[in-house]
DNA sequence: CGCGGCTTTGATGTTCATCAAGTAAAGTGG
DNA sequence: CCACTTTACTTGATGAACATCAAAGCCGCG
């Protein structure tokens, strides 16, 4: 935990590119920074809301915890993806969890601090909107976009998405556990497997543990759209 | 359409509450209120945003259609409830689209205005944003619950919600066709129906037509809540 | 080393989509 | 207003998709 020098921060232009250099300087004094290891919680469903907070570097996931203790993953998020911004204007408590899939560094900001911020400041205040509707829009979409494919057609999709939005390249580590992947896009464990097993013996993929290598990603997206 | 009586409208206190009066009227003239008959469409997706609309009256739903053309249900509004909260901010064309469930009435505001009313106003703005953020949270929370049902305790949820939030009372008339509910979670016509017939001979329901009565509200529940 | 969690595969049964076919209701044009 | 067309609704039969149960191998960690 230390102070962010928000003269280097790359998301210096997210949230403040609206606020001229001195309000930056002003308001950076309350930020904190914070790293995580993978598998560590950075929010805790039912925990008070506090901070804003947003992701610098890593990879993270969204999670509700129902009533007999089963997580479903609501969203993944990158850097720029995401941050605090569902419900921590119109919550007191966090109504889901949120936990380090990959190294995480977050930083955090007053809550108190951002809404004095948006009263004083049209422009932030636009920013901030324009970046709540765009993550929400994205979180939705996400979601009908899922929820309209069969197994195959799912997982195929999760991976291109892995492959397309996050790492880049066809080899990758994936940073969910198959349980993971299965609480996300609505499953069970075992026919998660079961795919990608299908997938691989298909000649689509390489599996060594969690390392993935897309081989044939022409057809797997063929999959994704059309399963 | 016509200009809406600002003074009078149920919704003053959502959106304007945090202005002073002479800031309400003037802002009031640009206002517009519309009609709308039960079946008609309200926003098509794909269209040029242009107006900030929310509901005065009625009840909506606003869906998505896939490349092939099939219809998926996002989320089913009533006054308060919602509106063109989510892209309006971020996107220049709607992805989603929006028709009325029953006959209702928008109140409908140039987006440009409120863009500025939010950059000079900050109690305003500061309001749009915990609006905003409340009602994602509600469906994002509301997807996640149906999602992690099955068949039966799907539409029993979607027939308590249609009680205890929508109608207040166990007898009303079913805002959507079969088809619909089908669309909205994620199950073909044929089963919504087998579903309503199974829960008519449990004695759960009487159905006729559109018209349901719930008859045992306790059981209904105990199956949304463990089905 | 052994325990617990993650992974894998197979066998089995349930849930659900699809296909087919028919009835009722609702809109449409003469 | 009636024949006609279309759309919504309903039920049954069938098979595919998927969950559940069971068993075993693997791996990391105390």
């Amino acid at each position: 935990m230390k102070n962010c020098d928000c003269e280097l921060c790359d998301l210096k232009n997210l949230f403040y590119s609206r606020l001229d250099p001195e309000a930056v300087l002003t308001y950076c004094s309350g930020k904190v920074e914070k790293e995580y290891a993978k598998g560590e919680v950075i929010i805790k469903e039912g925990s008070f809301i506090n901070d804003f907070i947003y992701l610098k570097s890593g990879l993270v996931k969204l999670f509700h915890t129902d009533n007999q203790q089963k997580e479903q993953i609501i969203s993944i998020a990158k850097p720029f993806d995401y941050v605090s911004l569902l419900s921590v204007f119109s919550n007191k408590e966090y109504n889901y969890s949120v936990t380090a899939l990959e190294d995480t560094v977050t930083c955090n900001l007053d809550l108190q601090q951002i809404k004095l911020l948006v009263m004083e400041n049209g422009n932030y205040a636009m920013g901030l909107i324009e970046k709540m509707s765009a993550v929400t829009d994205k979180i939705l979409l996400e979601t009908v976009e899922i929820r309209k494919k069969h197994l195959r057609g799912r997982v195929a999709h999760l991976l291109i998405y892995f492959y397309e939005q996050i790492y880049h390249r066809k080899e990758y580590d994936l940073p969910l556990s198959r349980k993971e992947i299965g609480e996300y896009i609505g499953m069970t464990t075992e026919n998660v497997i079961r795919t990608l097993s299908e997938f691989r013996k298909d000649k689509i993929l390489s599996i060594t543990g969690k390392t993935i290598e897309i081989r044939d990603s022409e057809t797997l997206k063929s999959i994704s759209s059309f399963g």
